[in-house]
RNA sequence: GGAGGGAUACCCAAGCGGCCAACGGGGGCAGACUGUAAAUCUGCUGGCUCAUGCCUUCGGUGGUUCGAAUCCACCUCCCUCCA
């Protein structure tokens, strides 16, 4: 039922207090977590080459369903040999569902039992997406871990409607997983054959509870090779959002490892790790990057303010990544941000995304010498008198 | 020498008697961004108070008018064409 049971291992390396370190091993290899994915969606983590992306120790990438569904189609993809051909990316990737363009393309789409159809951002032409049919496209894409198709419920939804969708969720969660086992019939009535690749559960339930208690309950009952926690970080608080995650990781099974959607800032990663959580993906360093918005332990540097004119300082004094080691000076990337040349998003993303595996490897290695409160302590203390 | 066109805030550029502190771009300044419809979006951009308000602005000077960036006269500078 539960797949493959070597397509996604979890080994528990060390624990400190609620934090996890371990290693989760893939069809592609393995991730050592807790893990940062960066965000690829059309099969690129935008403005950066797999060697770049490698060199800032990034391990797993993203890839999203929908939008490679649309752009460039499955024929040629499959003719690449699934995403990682075509991509160039040797190593692990997962793929999101298309559940999240739910939520992000709220205002063109409608929602039936059997799935959803959206208008395409592209050509605004129909298209449907079910459980069955992310899956099917899951699969040509090949990614190492496929995600089930799910309902990223807005915020705020009140109990009634958080239930519903949480429910509807539910049900599209055991139609993933048959339709990722091949249990699911395809239209010429051939069975279709089992994905080898891992396949996650999504967690909903909004800022309930007892909704979450039950989507967990559920999920665990299907069974998946990992599980994750979805529909956070969509507009609730930030006692809410760690709220959930206490109340959720408590209910999950240890054995596997649990994935935060889309979050987040290196203050909220740092948080969900204390509470569990075990991977992450964001758009956040790549975009903010790209918005000249860098990531730094002592804040952020807006590269775009005046006082960085004739800064011939690095993005960050001490970081490794190859533009501060490289020598390109804050004065550098304000000029190529104000001039709107390519490399300054080129140079940006390289810092942001380095800084958010530098900040995991370090949260790695607090939790395995059990210095994790004395890491977030300064963690926090150097952030808060926010420098920047 | 003659004929015509034009001078608007940092730049370009609307406005052509009151609704104009003056459209719209650009530039500048600041902010936002959390499973990417995002190299995007938002706000501010004469001064003082910063809510209503007041003061100084549309080449210069003077005039017409209840009222002018808008009409008139002269002056200064720029552009085009004809000699």
């Amino acid at each position: 039922m539960n797949g493959n049971p070597d397509s996604a291992r979890f080994e528990f390396l060390a624990s400190d207090g609620g934090a996890r370190r371990g290693r989760l091993t893939l069809r592609r290899g393995s991730l050592e977590t807790p893990a940062f994915m960066p965000v690829g969606t059309y099969g690129s983590v935008k403005a950066m080459t797999p060697e770049s992306l490698r060199a800032t120790r990034s391990e797993i990438v993203l890839g999203n369903t929908f939008h490679l569904f649309l752009r460039p189609g499955l024929e040629v993809i499959a003719a690449h040999g699934g995403l990682h051909g075509f991509m160039r990316w040797p190593g692990p990737i997962l793929t999101d569902s298309g559940g999240f363009q739910v939520f992000s393309l709220a205002a063109q789409r409608r929602i039936s039992e059997e799935g959803v159809a959206f208008a395409s951002p592209v050509d605004g032409s129909r298209v449907f997406l079910s459980p069955e049919s992310s899956l099917r496209i899951q699969r040509v894409l090949d990614a190492d871990i496929a995600m089930i198709f799910d309902e990223c419920t807005p915020y705020p939804a009140t109990h009634a409607q958080a239930r519903e969708s949480m429910e509807r969720s539910l049900r599209w969660a055991a139609r993933s997983r048959s339709a990722h086992d091949g249990a699911t019939r395809s239209e010429s009535g051939a069975s279709e054959s089992p994905n080898p690749n891992a396949l996650f559960g999504i967690v909903q339930g909004g800022v309930f509870a007892d909704l979450r208690t039950r989507s967990v309950e559920a999920l665990r009952e299907i069974g998946f090779d990992g599980y994750a926690v979805g529909g956070l970080a969509v507009g609730e608080t930030e006692h809410e959002r760690n709220a959930m995650l206490d109340h959720t990781c408590a209910l999950l099974p240890p054995d596997r490892a649990r994935y935060l959607m889309g979050v987040g800032r290196p203050q909220d990663i740092v948080e969900s790790v204390r509470r569990g959580i075990d991977m992450f993906d964001c758009v956040l360093p790549t975009r903010n990057a790209r918005n000249g918005h860098f990531f730094t332990r002592d804040g952020v540097v807006r590269i775009r303010n005046a006082r960085y004119e004739k800064d011939l300082g690095p993005i960050e004094e001490g970081c490794e990544c190859a533009t501060c080691a490289g020598g390109f000076t804050r004065a550098y990337l304000r000029h190529l941000d104000r001039c709107g040349e390519m490399l300054g998003p080129m140079l940006g993303t390289i810092h942001n995304v380095h800084h958010y595996q530098t900040l995991m490897r370090d949260l790695r290695s607090a939790i395995a010498g059990g210095r994790f409160e004395a890491f977030a302590d300064d963690f926090h203390a150097r952030l808060a008198p926010s420098g920047g």
